[in-house]
DNA sequence: TATAATTTGATAACGGTTATCAAATTCAGA
DNA sequence: TCTGAATTTGATAACCGTTATCAAATTATA
């Protein structure tokens, strides 16, 4: 008996979004204007509850992207993606969310585990600062 | 001309505040309790207004620490410490914030403004993951 | 089916933070 | 040291993302 006991039909219209989104990162309300937009009426306290059993479950990752924002949601595929390993840069100025799979960031998690006793997990770590375009402008 | 522009006693209030804080860490809220236990009234807006300030004179620093917890700062010291780079570890499980000042993390800098163009706020960022005691603790 | 377990959804509530705005304070010049 | 303009204060309303509430609807089980 997992986390899902009862399956519904919010559920397959959830994942039917995941899907429809795959790749890219959203948030709790852009799934609401996704249904709206489709004329499909699935209230906002279903999203919230189910999105975060799909997280409990490994099929959706969960960032938290600072200050007072919206939580940051993105579909992992249809298996467990937990292992796959790319770092998030956000920038402070146009707040542009950058994916980043970089085999030399890895160093990074061995440096910290080495050195510092310290299991870093990229799945919720967000590197802040300034993007090439915000810097250069000014 | 700086961001402060009338000094008030409230301003003045808030650093005897944060030099009794200073090196741990302390939300808004840490501070209105501060002040009520002295019997010292001061506004909630009001310490947030001028925290901000301060925030943007590098006197002191704000930290996300994630999720919908409260903002976080830390009290830099009379002058501007902008310059001193150390990076935050915060352990997922039991909540520590571990500082860290480490010359090899500043090659995680240098890496992100070479191939990545991005240049990496080591204020901003927090590194989530789990701290040595709570690993091995399982 | 009938029943119990679970999910749904409208909406109230929550918590940290920001906006509002009249009153108080600060500063500069006379 | 008064006067007036600029700024800050503080009580409180508003905001926004999220969670709690709970009766009604849905789902699984017998």
């Amino acid at each position: 008996m997992g986390i899902i006991k009862y399956k519904t039909k919010q559920q397959e219209l959830l994942l039917s979004c995941f899907k429809a989104m795959q790749g890219r990162h959203f948030t709790a309300e852009d799934v609401s204007a996704y249904f709206q937009k489709k004329n499909i009426s699935i209230g906002i306290a279903t999203i919230y509850r189910q999105i975060e059993k799909f997280v409990a479950m490994g099929v959706v990752q969960k960032y938290f992207l600072g200050e007072q924002n919206a939580a940051c949601f993105q579909y992992m595929g249809e298996e467990c993606h937990k292992e796959v390993s790319h770092f998030h840069l956000k920038c402070e100025k146009c707040g542009t969310l950058i994916h980043l799979e970089c085999h030399d960031l890895e160093q990074l998690s061995s440096h910290l585990m080495a050195e510092h006793g310290f299991a870093l997990d990229p799945f919720r770590t967000v590197f802040y600062g300034l993007c090439q375009n915000c810097r250069l402008a000014g």
